[in-house]
DNA sequence: CATCAAATCTAATCTAGGTTAGAATGGCAG
DNA sequence: CTGCCATTCTAACCTAGATTAGATTTGATG
Protein backbone atom coordinates (compact mmCIF):
# COMPACT_ATOMS: atom_id res chain seq x y z
CA UNK A 1 0.00 0.00 0.00
CA UNK A 2 2.50 2.80 0.96
CA UNK A 3 6.07 2.68 -0.10
CA UNK A 4 6.96 4.57 -3.26
CA UNK A 5 6.01 8.29 -3.57
CA UNK A 6 8.67 9.49 -1.79
CA UNK A 7 10.84 10.44 -4.16
CA UNK A 8 9.54 12.14 -7.99
CA UNK A 9 5.91 11.15 -9.48
CA UNK A 10 4.36 12.88 -6.93
CA UNK A 11 1.23 11.46 -8.58
CA UNK A 12 -2.70 13.46 -8.53
CA UNK A 13 -4.18 10.49 -6.26
CA UNK A 14 -2.53 10.35 -2.99
CA UNK A 15 -4.26 13.54 -1.16
CA UNK A 16 -1.61 16.46 -2.27
CA UNK A 17 -2.15 18.15 0.79
CA UNK A 18 -1.39 16.42 3.72
CA UNK A 19 0.75 14.26 2.80
CA UNK A 20 3.41 16.98 3.87
CA UNK A 21 2.42 15.07 7.49
CA UNK A 22 3.44 11.81 5.68
CA UNK A 23 6.95 13.55 5.15
CA UNK A 24 7.34 15.54 8.83
CA UNK A 25 6.73 12.12 10.15
CA UNK A 26 9.65 10.23 8.02
CA UNK A 27 11.73 13.22 8.14
CA UNK A 28 11.27 12.96 11.73
CA UNK A 29 12.22 8.93 11.80
CA UNK A 30 15.27 9.40 9.80
CA UNK A 31 16.22 12.06 12.27
CA UNK A 32 16.18 9.82 15.53
CA UNK A 33 17.49 6.71 13.77
CA UNK A 34 20.21 8.64 12.73
CA UNK A 35 20.81 10.01 16.39
CA UNK A 36 19.57 6.36 18.66
CA UNK A 37 19.85 3.69 16.30
CA UNK A 38 17.09 1.13 15.76
CA UNK A 39 16.99 -0.32 19.20
CA UNK A 40 16.44 3.37 20.38
CA UNK A 41 14.12 4.78 18.21
CA UNK A 42 10.46 5.03 20.17
CA UNK A 43 7.31 5.43 17.70
CA UNK A 44 6.79 8.71 20.48
CA UNK A 45 10.04 9.78 20.04
CA UNK A 46 9.37 10.20 16.19
CA UNK A 47 5.91 11.61 17.00
CA UNK A 48 7.01 14.28 18.81
CA UNK A 49 9.58 15.48 17.08
CA UNK A 50 6.93 15.26 13.78
CA UNK A 51 4.57 17.20 16.14
CA UNK A 52 1.81 14.56 16.03
CA UNK A 53 0.66 11.63 18.29
CA UNK A 54 2.04 8.24 18.19
CA UNK A 55 -1.15 6.64 16.95
CA UNK A 56 -1.40 9.20 13.85
CA UNK A 57 1.98 7.60 12.75
CA UNK A 58 -0.17 4.44 11.68
CA UNK A 59 -2.44 7.07 9.35
CA UNK A 60 0.85 6.82 6.86
CA UNK A 61 2.65 3.79 8.43
CA UNK A 62 1.28 0.67 9.02
CA UNK A 63 3.96 -0.63 11.51
CA UNK A 64 6.83 0.97 13.07
CA UNK A 65 9.20 -1.54 11.21
CA UNK A 66 7.51 -0.49 8.00
CA UNK A 67 8.39 3.13 8.80
CA UNK A 68 12.27 2.54 9.59
CA UNK A 69 12.09 0.44 6.18
CA UNK A 70 10.68 3.40 4.11
CA UNK A 71 13.50 5.18 6.17
CA UNK A 72 16.27 3.14 5.18
CA UNK A 73 15.33 2.67 1.54
CA UNK A 74 15.03 6.82 1.13
CA UNK A 75 18.44 6.29 2.37
CA UNK A 76 20.14 4.17 0.24
CA UNK A 77 18.58 5.89 -2.83
CA UNK A 78 19.29 9.15 -2.08
CA UNK A 79 22.95 8.68 -1.79
CA UNK A 80 22.89 6.78 -4.83
CA UNK A 81 20.96 9.37 -7.26
CA UNK A 82 23.14 11.76 -5.55
CA UNK A 83 26.10 10.67 -6.62
CA UNK A 84 24.69 9.39 -9.80
CA UNK A 85 23.79 12.93 -10.53
CA UNK A 86 27.43 14.71 -9.43
CA UNK A 87 29.00 11.89 -11.47
CA UNK A 88 27.21 12.61 -14.88
CA UNK A 89 27.67 16.78 -14.51
CA UNK A 90 31.08 15.82 -14.63
CA UNK A 91 33.22 16.68 -18.17
CA UNK A 92 33.32 13.48 -20.45
CA UNK A 93 37.14 13.99 -20.42
CA UNK A 94 37.31 13.76 -16.89
CA UNK A 95 40.48 11.00 -15.37
CA UNK A 96 38.75 8.11 -13.47
CA UNK A 97 41.16 8.98 -10.60
CA UNK A 98 39.34 12.17 -10.48
CA UNK A 99 35.97 10.36 -10.92
CA UNK A 100 37.25 8.44 -7.76
CA UNK A 101 37.99 11.51 -5.98
CA UNK A 102 34.19 13.49 -6.69
CA UNK A 103 32.71 10.52 -5.33
CA UNK A 104 34.78 10.19 -2.25
CA UNK A 105 33.70 14.00 -2.12
CA UNK A 106 29.97 13.73 -2.71
CA UNK A 107 29.63 10.47 -0.26
CA UNK A 108 31.03 11.82 2.57
CA UNK A 109 29.44 15.37 1.96
CA UNK A 110 25.98 13.75 1.65
CA UNK A 111 26.49 11.54 4.35
CA UNK A 112 27.27 13.99 6.94
CA UNK A 113 25.71 17.34 5.79
CA UNK A 114 22.75 16.49 3.63
CA UNK A 115 20.64 13.81 4.29
CA UNK A 116 19.47 12.00 7.85
CA UNK A 117 18.67 9.10 5.96
CA UNK A 118 21.63 8.13 4.48
CA UNK A 119 23.22 8.36 8.25
CA UNK A 120 20.20 6.43 9.37
CA UNK A 121 20.66 4.22 6.48
CA UNK A 122 24.73 3.30 7.24
CA UNK A 123 24.08 3.25 10.67
CA UNK A 124 21.50 1.13 11.10
CA UNK A 125 21.82 -1.64 7.97
CA UNK A 126 23.30 -4.28 9.94
CA UNK A 127 20.88 -4.31 12.78
CA UNK A 128 17.31 -3.92 11.14
CA UNK A 129 15.13 -7.41 11.28
CA UNK A 130 15.96 -9.71 8.36
CA UNK A 131 12.73 -9.34 7.20
CA UNK A 132 13.13 -5.25 6.32
CA UNK A 133 16.81 -5.84 4.70
CA UNK A 134 15.66 -6.76 1.91
CA UNK A 135 14.25 -3.46 0.10
CA UNK A 136 17.08 -1.17 1.38
CA UNK A 137 19.66 -3.88 0.66
CA UNK A 138 18.45 -4.28 -3.19
CA UNK A 139 19.24 -0.13 -2.97
CA UNK A 140 22.73 -0.69 -1.23
CA UNK A 141 23.70 -3.24 -4.19
CA UNK A 142 23.00 -0.60 -6.64
CA UNK A 143 24.88 1.92 -4.94
CA UNK A 144 28.02 -1.12 -4.47
CA UNK A 145 27.96 -1.85 -8.11
CA UNK A 146 28.17 2.35 -9.06
CA UNK A 147 31.88 1.85 -7.14
CA UNK A 148 32.28 -0.70 -8.34
CA UNK A 149 32.74 0.44 -11.82
CA UNK A 150 34.52 3.03 -10.96
CA UNK A 151 37.18 1.18 -9.97
CA UNK A 152 36.81 -1.21 -12.41
CA UNK A 153 37.49 1.78 -14.79
CA UNK A 154 39.52 3.39 -12.87
CA UNK A 155 42.12 -0.06 -13.02
CA UNK A 156 41.57 -0.49 -16.65
CA UNK A 157 42.28 3.03 -17.31
CA UNK A 158 45.81 2.22 -15.65
CA UNK A 159 44.73 4.86 -12.86
CA UNK A 160 44.76 1.96 -10.29
CA UNK A 161 47.60 -0.20 -9.97
CA UNK A 162 46.68 -3.19 -11.87
CA UNK A 163 47.24 -5.89 -8.70
CA UNK A 164 45.26 -4.01 -6.40
CA UNK A 165 42.30 -6.28 -5.44
CA UNK A 166 39.81 -3.32 -5.97
CA UNK A 167 36.81 -5.39 -4.33
CA UNK A 168 38.76 -5.24 -0.90
CA UNK A 169 39.79 -1.95 -1.60
CA UNK A 170 36.12 -0.70 -2.36
CA UNK A 171 35.31 -2.11 0.91
CA UNK A 172 37.53 -1.43 3.39
CA UNK A 173 36.97 2.52 1.22
CA UNK A 174 33.30 2.44 2.11
CA UNK A 175 33.85 1.03 5.36
CA UNK A 176 35.77 3.76 6.37
CA UNK A 177 33.83 6.47 4.35
CA UNK A 178 30.56 5.09 6.52
CA UNK A 179 32.52 4.28 9.51
CA UNK A 180 32.84 8.44 9.90
CA UNK A 181 29.17 9.15 10.71
CA UNK A 182 30.26 7.13 14.63
CA UNK A 183 33.44 9.93 15.15
CA UNK A 184 32.99 12.16 13.17
CA UNK A 185 32.09 15.88 15.32
CA UNK A 186 31.21 19.19 12.60
CA UNK A 187 32.78 21.19 15.57
CA UNK A 188 35.79 19.68 15.85
CA UNK A 189 37.09 18.91 12.35
CA UNK A 190 36.83 20.55 9.38
CA UNK A 191 34.99 18.81 6.43
CA UNK A 192 36.79 19.80 3.84
CA UNK A 193 39.81 18.54 5.83
CA UNK A 194 38.22 14.82 6.23
CA UNK A 195 37.08 14.77 2.33
CA UNK A 196 41.01 15.90 1.34
CA UNK A 197 42.68 12.90 3.39
CA UNK A 198 39.71 10.53 2.20
CA UNK A 199 41.32 11.72 -0.90
CA UNK A 200 44.86 11.39 -0.54
CA UNK A 201 43.58 7.59 1.31
CA UNK A 202 42.40 6.41 -2.24
CA UNK A 203 45.23 8.41 -4.50
CA UNK A 204 48.19 7.56 -2.99
CA UNK A 205 46.38 4.43 -1.77
CA UNK A 206 44.81 2.43 -4.93
CA UNK A 207 46.52 4.77 -7.76
CA UNK A 208 49.97 4.30 -9.73
CA UNK A 209 52.69 5.31 -8.04
CA UNK B 1 29.14 -6.98 42.60
CA UNK B 2 30.23 -8.63 39.47
CA UNK B 3 32.54 -6.67 37.28
CA UNK B 4 36.34 -7.27 36.93
CA UNK B 5 37.05 -10.80 36.93
CA UNK B 6 37.08 -11.48 34.02
CA UNK B 7 40.77 -11.33 32.98
CA UNK B 8 43.82 -11.54 35.34
CA UNK B 9 43.75 -11.70 39.07
CA UNK B 10 41.59 -14.71 40.11
CA UNK B 11 41.54 -14.01 43.53
CA UNK B 12 40.36 -17.44 45.84
CA UNK B 13 36.72 -16.11 47.03
CA UNK B 14 35.00 -15.66 43.80
CA UNK B 15 33.61 -19.20 43.61
CA UNK B 16 36.50 -21.15 41.48
CA UNK B 17 34.28 -24.05 40.32
CA UNK B 18 30.92 -23.13 38.77
CA UNK B 19 32.19 -19.45 37.82
CA UNK B 20 32.79 -21.55 34.87
CA UNK B 21 29.11 -20.78 33.77
CA UNK B 22 29.61 -17.80 34.20
CA UNK B 23 32.02 -17.66 31.46
CA UNK B 24 29.54 -20.00 29.28
CA UNK B 25 27.14 -16.99 29.61
CA UNK B 26 29.61 -14.46 28.76
CA UNK B 27 30.68 -16.32 25.89
CA UNK B 28 26.75 -17.22 24.78
CA UNK B 29 26.49 -12.82 25.32
CA UNK B 30 29.22 -12.11 23.26
CA UNK B 31 28.33 -14.59 20.34
CA UNK B 32 24.40 -13.74 20.41
CA UNK B 33 25.58 -9.59 20.54
CA UNK B 34 28.00 -9.96 17.27
CA UNK B 35 25.69 -11.74 15.29
CA UNK B 36 21.99 -10.10 16.05
CA UNK B 37 23.24 -6.51 17.63
CA UNK B 38 22.20 -5.21 20.99
CA UNK B 39 18.29 -4.91 19.42
CA UNK B 40 17.79 -7.84 18.87
CA UNK B 41 19.57 -9.77 21.50
CA UNK B 42 17.31 -11.38 23.65
CA UNK B 43 18.20 -13.08 26.99
CA UNK B 44 16.44 -16.14 26.13
CA UNK B 45 18.57 -16.27 23.44
CA UNK B 46 21.98 -16.33 25.15
CA UNK B 47 20.95 -18.54 27.47
CA UNK B 48 19.87 -20.97 25.48
CA UNK B 49 23.63 -20.94 23.94
CA UNK B 50 25.12 -21.05 27.06
CA UNK B 51 22.63 -24.04 27.81
CA UNK B 52 21.01 -22.84 30.79
CA UNK B 53 17.35 -21.13 31.59
CA UNK B 54 17.32 -17.28 31.47
CA UNK B 55 16.90 -16.46 34.85
CA UNK B 56 19.84 -18.58 36.21
CA UNK B 57 21.75 -14.97 34.34
CA UNK B 58 20.97 -13.22 37.12
CA UNK B 59 22.43 -15.37 39.08
CA UNK B 60 25.34 -13.34 37.74
CA UNK B 61 24.22 -10.46 35.95
CA UNK B 62 22.45 -8.02 37.60
CA UNK B 63 20.89 -6.87 34.17
CA UNK B 64 20.28 -7.47 30.83
CA UNK B 65 22.38 -4.33 30.43
CA UNK B 66 25.19 -5.07 32.83
CA UNK B 67 25.98 -8.39 31.01
CA UNK B 68 25.90 -6.59 27.92
CA UNK B 69 28.46 -3.99 29.25
CA UNK B 70 30.74 -6.70 30.00
CA UNK B 71 30.81 -7.67 26.67
CA UNK B 72 31.35 -4.80 24.99
CA UNK B 73 34.40 -3.95 27.94
CA UNK B 74 35.93 -7.38 27.77
CA UNK B 75 35.73 -7.28 23.76
CA UNK B 76 37.79 -3.88 23.72
CA UNK B 77 40.09 -4.61 26.57
CA UNK B 78 41.27 -7.92 25.10
CA UNK B 79 41.95 -6.36 21.39
CA UNK B 80 43.85 -3.37 23.15
CA UNK B 81 45.80 -6.76 25.05
CA UNK B 82 46.42 -8.68 22.08
CA UNK B 83 47.90 -5.67 20.25
CA UNK B 84 50.27 -4.66 23.20
CA UNK B 85 51.10 -8.52 23.12
CA UNK B 86 51.99 -8.42 19.31
CA UNK B 87 53.76 -5.36 19.39
CA UNK B 88 55.89 -6.22 22.26
CA UNK B 89 56.99 -8.88 21.13
CA UNK B 90 58.97 -7.73 17.71
CA UNK B 91 62.27 -7.31 17.77
CA UNK B 92 63.34 -3.71 18.20
CA UNK B 93 64.69 -2.68 15.37
CA UNK B 94 61.52 -3.12 13.81
CA UNK B 95 60.76 -0.23 11.64
CA UNK B 96 57.54 1.67 12.26
CA UNK B 97 55.80 1.10 9.26
CA UNK B 98 56.13 -2.77 10.28
CA UNK B 99 54.98 -1.86 13.21
CA UNK B 100 51.93 -0.71 11.47
CA UNK B 101 51.86 -3.43 9.04
CA UNK B 102 51.53 -5.69 12.13
CA UNK B 103 49.20 -3.66 14.03
CA UNK B 104 46.52 -3.64 10.99
CA UNK B 105 47.21 -7.57 10.56
CA UNK B 106 46.88 -8.54 13.98
CA UNK B 107 43.42 -5.89 14.66
CA UNK B 108 41.80 -8.16 11.57
CA UNK B 109 43.09 -11.48 12.42
CA UNK B 110 41.70 -11.08 16.14
CA UNK B 111 38.50 -9.47 15.62
CA UNK B 112 37.68 -11.53 12.68
CA UNK B 113 38.69 -15.08 14.11
CA UNK B 114 39.56 -14.97 17.42
CA UNK B 115 36.70 -13.11 19.42
CA UNK B 116 33.41 -12.79 18.93
CA UNK B 117 33.69 -9.96 22.18
CA UNK B 118 35.17 -8.28 19.64
CA UNK B 119 32.90 -8.20 16.75
CA UNK B 120 30.77 -7.04 19.04
CA UNK B 121 32.14 -4.27 21.16
CA UNK B 122 32.61 -3.17 17.28
CA UNK B 123 29.42 -3.74 16.05
CA UNK B 124 27.52 -2.69 18.92
CA UNK B 125 29.64 0.79 20.26
CA UNK B 126 27.00 2.65 19.27
CA UNK B 127 23.89 1.41 19.79
CA UNK B 128 24.07 0.31 23.38
CA UNK B 129 22.56 2.85 25.86
CA UNK B 130 24.41 5.96 26.98
CA UNK B 131 24.68 4.93 30.26
CA UNK B 132 26.52 1.36 29.42
CA UNK B 133 28.77 2.90 27.39
CA UNK B 134 31.46 4.73 29.46
CA UNK B 135 33.53 1.83 30.90
CA UNK B 136 33.82 0.07 27.48
CA UNK B 137 34.38 3.37 26.11
CA UNK B 138 37.82 4.40 28.02
CA UNK B 139 38.95 0.82 27.04
CA UNK B 140 38.63 2.06 23.45
CA UNK B 141 39.83 5.42 24.18
CA UNK B 142 43.63 3.51 25.36
CA UNK B 143 43.29 1.56 22.41
CA UNK B 144 42.69 4.48 20.35
CA UNK B 145 46.12 6.44 21.64
CA UNK B 146 47.86 2.87 21.01
CA UNK B 147 47.51 3.58 17.39
CA UNK B 148 47.67 6.83 17.53
CA UNK B 149 51.40 6.75 19.07
CA UNK B 150 51.74 3.77 15.75
CA UNK B 151 51.49 6.91 13.51
CA UNK B 152 52.99 9.92 16.15
CA UNK B 153 56.15 7.07 15.62
CA UNK B 154 55.81 6.74 12.12
CA UNK B 155 55.31 10.25 11.34
CA UNK B 156 58.50 11.78 13.52
CA UNK B 157 60.31 8.47 11.88
CA UNK B 158 59.99 9.66 8.64
CA UNK B 159 58.23 6.55 7.27
CA UNK B 160 54.77 8.72 6.65
CA UNK B 161 54.49 11.40 4.76
CA UNK B 162 54.92 14.73 6.93
CA UNK B 163 51.57 17.04 5.78
CA UNK B 164 49.10 13.86 6.33
CA UNK B 165 46.86 14.31 9.06
CA UNK B 166 47.30 11.25 11.00
CA UNK B 167 44.45 11.60 12.96
CA UNK B 168 41.87 11.73 10.73
CA UNK B 169 43.96 8.93 8.62
CA UNK B 170 43.56 6.65 12.08
CA UNK B 171 40.27 7.13 11.89
CA UNK B 172 39.47 6.27 8.32
CA UNK B 173 41.77 3.44 8.94
CA UNK B 174 40.05 2.08 12.10
CA UNK B 175 36.68 3.02 10.07
CA UNK B 176 37.93 0.54 7.20
CA UNK B 177 39.13 -2.36 9.53
CA UNK B 178 36.12 -1.98 12.02
CA UNK B 179 33.27 -2.18 9.08
CA UNK B 180 34.82 -5.46 7.85
CA UNK B 181 32.41 -7.30 9.99
CA UNK B 182 30.07 -5.85 8.26
CA UNK B 183 30.66 -7.61 4.91
CA UNK B 184 33.41 -10.50 5.63
CA UNK B 185 32.69 -13.84 4.77
CA UNK B 186 35.40 -16.35 5.36
CA UNK B 187 34.02 -18.45 2.44
CA UNK B 188 34.16 -16.00 -0.09
CA UNK B 189 37.22 -13.92 0.47
CA UNK B 190 40.52 -15.33 2.32
CA UNK B 191 41.92 -13.68 5.33
CA UNK B 192 45.48 -13.21 3.95
CA UNK B 193 43.72 -11.15 0.80
CA UNK B 194 42.06 -8.91 2.88
CA UNK B 195 44.93 -8.26 5.31
CA UNK B 196 47.48 -7.57 2.54
CA UNK B 197 44.95 -5.34 0.58
CA UNK B 198 44.47 -2.87 4.21
CA UNK B 199 47.99 -3.20 4.58
CA UNK B 200 49.11 -1.91 1.61
CA UNK B 201 46.32 0.70 1.76
CA UNK B 202 48.24 1.70 4.70
CA UNK B 203 51.34 1.58 3.42
CA UNK B 204 50.55 3.43 -0.20
CA UNK B 205 48.12 5.49 1.51
CA UNK B 206 50.24 7.11 4.39
CA UNK B 207 53.74 6.22 3.42
CA UNK B 208 56.23 7.88 1.69
CA UNK B 209 56.99 7.45 -1.95
C1' DC C 1 -24.71 26.19 7.38
C1' DA C 2 -24.85 20.97 6.94
C1' DT C 3 -22.47 17.07 5.56
C1' DC C 4 -18.93 14.06 4.56
C1' DA C 5 -14.44 12.34 4.60
C1' DA C 6 -9.90 12.84 5.66
C1' DA C 7 -6.74 13.41 9.51
C1' DT C 8 -5.75 13.37 14.12
C1' DC C 9 -6.55 12.59 18.89
C1' DT C 10 -7.48 10.14 23.53
C1' DA C 11 -8.07 6.10 25.80
C1' DA C 12 -7.74 1.32 25.92
C1' DT C 13 -5.49 -3.15 24.63
C1' DC C 14 -1.93 -6.61 24.08
C1' DT C 15 2.38 -8.75 24.29
C1' DA C 16 7.22 -9.71 24.19
C1' DG C 17 10.62 -10.16 27.11
C1' DG C 18 13.10 -8.55 31.17
C1' DT C 19 12.82 -9.44 35.90
C1' DT C 20 11.50 -11.50 40.59
C1' DA C 21 9.91 -15.16 43.89
C1' DG C 22 10.44 -19.27 45.72
C1' DA C 23 10.91 -24.10 44.98
C1' DA C 24 14.07 -27.95 43.53
C1' DT C 25 18.64 -29.93 42.89
C1' DG C 26 23.06 -31.41 43.93
C1' DG C 27 27.49 -31.82 45.74
C1' DC C 28 30.20 -31.95 49.85
C1' DA C 29 31.49 -31.19 54.86
C1' DG C 30 30.69 -33.19 59.16
C1' DC D 1 23.42 -40.06 56.27
C1' DT D 2 22.08 -35.33 56.87
C1' DG D 3 22.15 -30.58 56.56
C1' DC D 4 23.62 -26.67 54.20
C1' DC D 5 24.87 -23.48 50.76
C1' DA D 6 25.57 -22.61 46.07
C1' DT D 7 23.32 -23.03 41.86
C1' DT D 8 19.68 -23.51 38.74
C1' DC D 9 14.93 -24.16 37.66
C1' DT D 10 9.71 -23.26 37.02
C1' DA D 11 6.16 -20.26 37.44
C1' DA D 12 4.58 -15.74 37.97
C1' DC D 13 4.84 -10.90 37.43
C1' DC D 14 5.29 -6.31 35.45
C1' DT D 15 6.26 -2.71 32.25
C1' DA D 16 7.44 -0.30 28.20
C1' DG D 17 5.88 0.56 24.06
C1' DA D 18 3.69 -1.01 19.85
C1' DT D 19 -0.77 -1.29 18.16
C1' DT D 20 -6.11 -0.80 17.77
C1' DA D 21 -10.78 1.23 18.70
C1' DG D 22 -13.58 4.84 18.45
C1' DA D 23 -14.45 9.62 19.26
C1' DT D 24 -13.30 14.31 17.65
C1' DT D 25 -11.65 17.87 14.87
C1' DT D 26 -11.14 20.20 10.52
C1' DG D 27 -11.73 21.82 6.23
C1' DA D 28 -13.67 21.44 1.69
C1' DT D 29 -18.01 21.33 -0.88
C1' DG D 30 -22.65 22.00 -2.06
Amino acid sequence: MAGMNTTATESTSPTPKSAHTRQRILDAAAEVLSRKGYAGTRLADVAAVARVQAPAIYYYFSSRDELVEEVMWVGANRVRLHLEEVLAALPAHTSQMDRLMVAVDAHLRFELQLSHYATASIRNAGHVPEQIRIRPAAEEALYSRLWRDLFVAAQQAGEVRPDLDINVFRLLLLGALNWVVEWWNPRTRSLDELVATAQSMVRNGAGVR
